[in-house]
DNA sequence: ACCTGAACACCGTTCAAGT
DNA sequence: ACCTGAACACCGTTCAAGT
């Protein structure tokens, strides 16, 4: 993907670096993943790093973005894939975030793992809403169909993404197990899932809100 | 809680060290919670804990595995709390859920990261199990009184567990954003989104299933 | 302005040795 | 059987110094 060049000047360090971090979390884990191999790999000085990110955490940060950016790409593609048919979109923007947790544990681990929850970084902060936004886009062309039910957006695109990103993480952290989660299992698991969050869990509708 | 005792011998050093550790977790945060640490505050040497755990990964998930006691635990409150109202007791285990993630956001982030994932543990996967198998319980006294539709209970608890858990990673991961999760903040939006989880997204109620 | 090398305080883990 | 102390290879971070 990358030739190797024997050294990095200007100012491009700081994407090289982040360049480089990219395999090596997704080989040796978050856990794995140290300043001083990075910098090693970028072929510079274990303490270059640190005249492009205050620490290791605005490293991570940085990587975190990336994550996101994948995310919503993924909202992007399924809302392009399937024009008229927002349920649709829906379902497979959902598939995508499965697909992308399973098969990136090590950025999924370090997004959602909550060590990065204090960080006030605006690329991250701004990548994590956008993603967020391209969902909601999704939900507002279903809207526009009268397909959801009359509540407000942000209340139905925070109930389908908590559900799926809970279905993910469970299935990232092991809280539900497979010898091996295949493309079509994942499918078969997502589709029972979102079949319900759509239909809903009661028998009878009754009133808006209770209690 | 405890008084300093200067010395543990026999065999109750195991669980000194879970009780040691459990308190630096809070405190420090995963990754400030050292194996030299433990085994300072449990007045041992450092390499006393490898009598006990094959390595740090071992102790971590004997924490872990505490953590799904509370949860199964909060599950058994909540069905105990409200007899004849499983409606009621399936929010209210989502909501001390919810607590339970931000009241202590260092054990979730161990339990949930996902570093754990490969653990094949017995006593942690159990653990897991008879959390899961909890909710269940709450969602069959649903079934029996009619409350839901009609879908193996597996899959219904499978929905309502990826809600609940996805809305508390958001919230532990920073996705979504509040200067603090008061209590009441935590209550509104639970309730938001178990409303609209129970009644489904759509509209109009189709087939049970379409592709 | 950008990078280097030595240095510091800290890890997880191993191993010979003690009781 | 259970614990200790020294040792090893590795970190993140700081800082004076080089270009």
């Amino acid at each position: 993907m990358a030739g190797k060049k024997k050294s990095y000047h200007h100012k491009n360090l700081r994407d090289a670096l982040v360049e480089a971090a990219i395999p090596i979390l997704a080989d040796d884990g978050v856990d794995g993943l140290t300043l001083r191999k990075v910098a090693r790999v970028a072929g510079v000085s274990h303490t270059a790093p640190y005249r492009h990110f205050r620490d290791k955490a605005a490293l991570l940060e940085a990587i975190a973005a990336v994550g996101y950016q994948h995310l919503t790409a993924g909202c992007a593609d399924a809302e392009r894939a399937y024009p008229d048919e927002p349920r649709r979109q829906l379902v497979e923007a959902g598939m995508a975030y499965l697909f992308f947790v399973v098969d990136r544990p090590a950025i999924s681990h370090l997004m959602f793992s909550g060590a990065l929850a204090g960080s006030d970084s605006q690329e991250l902060v701004q990548a994590a809403e956008t993603a967020v936004g391209s969902l909601m886009r999704i939900i507002d062309n279903g809207k526009r169909a009268g397909l959801y039910i009359d509540r407000p957006s942000r209340q139905l695109t925070l109930t389908a993404l908590a559900t799926v990103h809970g279905l993910a993480m469970m299935i990232a952290a092991g809280m539900i197990r497979e010898p091996e989660w295949t493309r079509s299992k994942l499918r078969a698991l997502g589709t029972i899932v979102s079949d319900t969050l759509l239909t809903g869990l009661l028998r009878e509708r009754g009133e808006e809100r209770e209690q």
